[in-house]
DNA sequence: TAGATTGTTAATCGATTAACAATC
DNA sequence: TAGATTGTTAATCGATTAACAATC
């Protein structure tokens, strides 16, 4: 594998975007794709996705686009979507199980093999296929089964702490679902998805709109 | 309320975090807070702290600061949080029925309000303090409670309709859960929170950071 | 061939940071 | 007062878009 430049984080939302069009068109049995129906379909205009798609090392033909099957090889690859990963979700409330029982994680190479608690009220509950570990055993299990990505699904307070919890064990990614920003040492990569942030970047947004329309 | 000025999106993000912090101190009764510390805890520069507060209505004061109850009383003024908002949940699976039964979202005045399905198997089940409805009712419902957001917590393959539904029900502001980009008119607001693609992201950067050791 | 579409360069646009006068 | 911190301007940095030659 050729050593890859260091791609612009705002490029890479945006290859999460392609990679999943594509990947309908390719099931769907279509065989090439433009820049133009890519930026149609993503909001997004041609230059930007011609642009992003440089960074990729693919190439499309002028006329016909971009063949779709090599186009899905070649951003999965990129994506790391080629792979195995070895997650642990900690916080076993409603939103760290329904994660650990989202069907779309495995299906796409994501192996959700462990979910843990601190509360003993639920330590030893059944999650789908697993059981829900005390938090004493976190760092033994990360070393054992190689965890690549730890996903942080407590409330905000106890976010840092589980954060570093997961770095001692020696975890390198962490998925922070916590509204509370978390701090990490250099080396490791945080991706937030803070699904109570965006709601409120929404009001925000729909509350703007009412006061302009004044 | 003075008419707002438009503020970049890069902005509101990072708002959201200033407020989750503030809401820390004031509940820890701390009454000041500099921009170096905001950017500390957050991972920012004070540069940037300064430039975002500057958006807001809201001055600090040299040597101490900025007063916390009031920059929390600003921000939260700001993105909304001090309203109410009739939320909307569609999809019971199990990332549907965990945001319904998510405690953060009633305490800051995101209300969620009903919850629909469009699997017969579901529709029907009690989920917290609701029942799962048919789809069929979602456009009556939306206009007889006055429903501000939506919530798409279906598959993928299912996202654009169900923003399709919203829309044509009247609903302004879509939260978007699912992997797949939607299309949207002009006027609707929406925001992701796509968290596969998230998990995409961090197998990149753990990929990079493994292909760039070597 | 003629026309459509890529890949790339340069221009524009926006976001972040540095610097520092004002001020508490 | 002296020192710390804001608010703001200007500089830097990065991301997006426009334009067009190359090419299929």
């Amino acid at each position: 594998m050729p050593k890859q430049d260091k791609v612009p984080p705002s490029v890479i939302g945006r290859l999460t975007k392609y990679l999943t069009y594509v990947q309908i068109l390719c099931s769907d049995g279509v065989g090439w794709v433009s820049s133009r129906e890519l930026a149609e379909r993503l909001g997004l205009t041609s230059a930007t996705v011609r642009h992003d798609i440089s960074h990729v090392n693919f190439s499309g033909i002028s006329k016909r686009g971009y063949e779709t099957e090599g186009l899905q090889r070649v951003l999965a690859g990129m994506l790391g979507v080629d792979t195995t990963w070895n997650m642990v979700v900690v916080g076993a409330g409603n939103l760290g199980c329904a994660l650990a029982l989202h069907e779309d994680f495995g299906r796409r190479g994501f192996n959700i093999c462990g979910i843990f608690d601190n509360d003993p009220g639920k330590v030893g509950n059944q999650v789908g296929a697993l059981v829900v570990k005390d938090m004493r055993e976190l760092s033994r299990f990360v070393r054992a089964r190689q965890v690549d990505i730890g996903v942080i699904a407590v409330p905000s307070a106890a976010a840092q702490a589980v954060s570093e919890a997961f770095v001692d064990a020696g975890v390198k990614g962490l998925l922070n679902l916590a509204l509370a920003h978390i701090v990490v040492p250099d080396d490791i990569c945080v991706v937030d998805s803070r699904i109570v942030a965006s709601v409120m970047e929404l009001s925000h947004a729909l509350k703007f709109k009412a006061n302009a329309a004044n």
